[in-house]
DNA sequence: CCCACGAGGTACGATTTCGTACGAAAAAAA
DNA sequence: TTTTTTTCGTACGAAATCGTACCTCGTGGG
């Protein structure tokens, strides 16, 4: 990474561009520019992270696992964000299984040198913790919707999530991922899918479905998408 | 708050007595003991935050709400934690719903001095940080127990959270509040508790129930509770 | 070009939970 | 004590979702 200040307005990642100046010149140098493959793992529950992950493209899932292999997605991570929020909170344990939903790239930095930063910069700290405060509000959201949501809302909570990660309307992901991501059964994906590409809202091709009319799909999600969104450009609007 | 160095080994906060002597002393002073009544708020969704509450006894429920009054708990909050998880974050907007489930007692702070201790002090923050993080990880097992887990599983759930945080085995609420927070019919809980009455789980009275036999509510809940107790020891443990 | 396999479409009965409702019983208020 | 309110017990059909299974179809590999 030469010449970083330069690339900076050029890249993708919000907390980029939120950092100041000199915590930038802190980051960039450990920054290593990754491609993140399609199920590429980021972090294993209950083992160390190594690496926390700036996203530039794509979307991470971070899916909460129990003992009994009960398991769903509490939250995920676009541009908007970074893999690695135990790191910020001064704990190196991952809690959930993480790993490339949708294929992208992005840069990674080594935990160590990380908390370092963490440790020499308050105003990077604070942009960390913004961010890790916008995902908590996420997870909580996701807690809400699984709790109270049906699984036509729930689904199309989670198109409108990937897309606003991403930069087209294609989503390559198969029904059967979609049902593991919301804890549902592939064939009520499916069905659900179906609905809303009778609507009109959707097109459906094997292993990918392309959004076509975003707005019908925010009505079926209704109030169970939007408060995190909302939350997530104030919190961010705040930094400086 | 007089001679306070004295008072503080007779306190119930976990986090109390997780800080450091100089940490302590800088709280201290601020804290204003505070009785808890059944159903006191303690935060309000998009208002400010004007206190944290540290909890001694008595159990908060955090419930997040959207904007078509769907609501649901998202965590509990007795004497291992406090209220304001957002300040720690650098926000100080509240998101969810915070009020006392079952009655007790504890401290307050108001938020402006809190916010400034923090800054004054990195181990302070350190050990709020590891607060905040049990939290997240507490909210994270709803999200996966609540999109997975059957109403029985919810509740027993609830039973073991709240019964760690009480000093008493007997849970004075009525079915309709059970409800509430898990997001069910009240019926639903009914039903649910006289199955756990007939196991010999818990006795039954108006507005009030009572843990008999806790591993057999264990034994029900699965491994929807645990991890979340764990990893709290855990991070409490880390702390020196 | 064909085959094997993964993805999707669909069906069916079983389960879980819902929405609602109504009466009984207990507690609180009068 | 009597009345009122709250809480609980229970029921019913409806809706949502499940578990499972089986078949079809598209696509990439051989």
């Amino acid at each position: 990474m030469n010449d970083l200040s330069l690339t900076r307005a050029s890249l993708r990642n919000h907390l980029f561009a939120k950092m100041r100046p000199d915590d930038w010149s802190l980051i960039a140098p450990l920054l290593e520019p990754i491609t993140l493959k399609e199920r590429q793992v980021v972090e294993v529950p209950g083992k160390p992270i190594t690496h926390v992950y700036f996203i530039e493209t794509g979307v991470v899932s971070v899916v909460a696992v129990n003992a009994d292999d009960h398991r769903i997605e509490v939250g995920v991570i676009g541009k908007e964000g970074m893999t690695g929020v135990p790191l910020v909170m001064g704990d190196n344990k991952a809690q959930h299984s993480a790993y490339m939903q949708i294929a992208g790239n992005g840069f990674r930095m080594a935990a160590t040198p990380f908390v370092e930063a963490l440790a020499k910069s308050v105003s990077l700290t604070a942009v960390m913790l913004k961010s890790a405060q916008a995902f908590m509000i996420q997870t909580a959201h996701t807690a809400l919707a699984n709790g109270r949501a049906k699984l036509e809302e729930r689904l199309a909570r989670w198109l409108l999530m990937a897309h606003d990660r991403m930069d087209t309307d294609a989503v390559p992901l198969t029904h059967e991922f979609l049902a593991v991501m919301l804890g549902v059964r592939r064939a009520g994906v499916t069905v659900a899918l179906h609905s809303f590409e009778q609507r009109g809202f959707i097109a459906m091709r094997r292993g990918q479905l392309t959004l076509i009319n975003r707005s019908g799909i925010e009505q079926v999600a209704g109030s169970f998408y939007g408060m995190p969104e909302a939350e997530l450009k104030r919190l961010m609007a705040e930094v400086v």
